[in-house]
DNA sequence: AGGAGTTTGTGAACGCGAGAACAAAATCTG
DNA sequence: CAGATTTTGTTCTCGCGTTCACAAACTCCT
């Protein structure tokens, strides 16, 4: 692939649009799963679930890729987009915390067909020692600079339960990986230059409750509240029925 | 007053401020667990691991809780935030798809202690049903209308393979459902007024892996890239047309 | 009681992202 | 080959969210 990026080119990804990036390569993998080789704007950003406007100015930022009048070769476009996330390469992947979380995610097909290689699950509970989850045996925690430094892991993804998380990603920091999931409840504190992401599945469910909270009151405009005796009474209504 | 008066004076708190509600409620349960009666915004954004001014922005949506010179007493804000949100009430929620990811959800202790009920686990797989997940039995998916209306259901968690996601989401919304929490990829269609949320795992990856592929260029800023002799892992991503 | 010291709540400035609208570039047609 | 048609890439405008900065309000101390 043409190792020739101008020269420091620079092109500095909106956020926003890097977080959409992923959405668009699966919608192109299903198309090309579709049999389909050329698609417009309309079609790409129907399929992403996004307005077109927004996903023509969001592949600017990579390029040129699409041919005016025509559209865009999906092929051509899936490889380009996957480049730029970096998911052309290989990167390897350590998961901490094997309880039911971790089988899950050490089971998750989607990482691997996406460019991530599990290479190590750890947990601190020597009895699972040995245990082979997805293939692969569950090891010492203590084993995680060895493991990072031989593998060059980069990312790391935490899967323990609260209370553990922040010692598990000092120590991750320590071993030299620099970007981590972390499916623990909490915030992390780590040092600058270290990427976080944090996934929290019962926020979700909670963003869901306060809208259907809404919908439910607003449905009842009477001002009648399910209990709560507490004053300051608010009367739910208006509510753009939409949550991204 | 408030009673019956102009019903336009809803507050209409920001998207942006009900995804972090959840956030201050879990650091208020810390500070609640650590013995702290009371609290200042910046301990508490410290907490939270936000911007103090943010977060009194975001509280002042919802009223005025503290007390100026002073800070918030923290059980107090706990309760209103947890009002607020609606998670002083008790949330029945359905999960459709018992595999790996289903069965961490169902084990999954957040979800209780913070309002929310696993009424259900339904799975399409006759072999599984019967099956004591966490404490629930598996039944079968067509059991989730009457499910649903039984125990007056709004909210449903999908944890399905991709392909069988848009019909699970289908039937839910025939069934009344009318938030959904889907941690299968692609993108659902709903009809208006239903709440969708999307958790994708491997989108995560895939944006920690573009900083940290940002960060390894940044390092060896003369352009060169690293050898990648692309076996790309996924079916043919291969012959990318050409480069001009 | 009054002044000094805190800390909240909020008005205002600012920056980023979303969407509309349009010009540029390619194909198609006669 | 010229004009019509299609679709991209980009510019412009608007609204939302973040952050700053400060007045208001409360406590504490003398």
């Amino acid at each position: 692939m043409t190792a020739r990026t101008s020269p420091e080119a620079a092109r500095e990804i909106p956020e926003a649009t890097v977080a959409r990036l992923p959405v668009y390569l699966r919608a192109l993998t299903s198309l090309t799963e579709a049999g389909t080789a050329t698609c417009s704007s309309e079609e790409l950003a129907a399929a992403a679930g996004v307005n077109s406007a927004k996903l023509r100015k969001d592949l600017s930022y990579l390029g040129s890729y699409g041919t005016r009048g025509v559209g865009y070769d999906v092929e051509y476009l899936r490889y380009q987009i996957a480049r730029e996330i970096g998911v052309t390469q290989d990167w390897p992947v350590v998961i901490v915390g094997i309880g039911n979380l971790g089988h899950a995610l050490a089971n998750y097909s989607g990482f691997r067909s996406r460019g991530f290689r599990v290479v190590a699950l750890l947990d601190a509970d020597a009895s699972r020692h040995g245990e082979l989850v997805a293939g692969v045996a569950v090891r010492p925690f203590d084993d995680l600079a060895a493991i990072v430094r031989d593998n060059d892991v980069a990312i790391g993804v935490i899967a323990t339960p609260a209370p553990a998380a922040q010692d598990v990603a000092d120590r991750m920091v320590e071993a030299g990986i620099s970007s981590i999931l972390n499916f623990a409840p909490g915030v992390l504190s780590v040092p600058e230059g270290v990427d976080v992401r944090k996934v929290d599945l019962s926020i979700e469910l909670q963003i869901l409750a306060y809208h259907e909270q809404r919908k439910a009151q607003q449905a009842r405009p009477d001002g009648s509240v399910d209990e709560v005796p507490v004053p300051l009474v608010e009367q739910g209504l208006v509510d753009q029925g939409r949550v991204s």
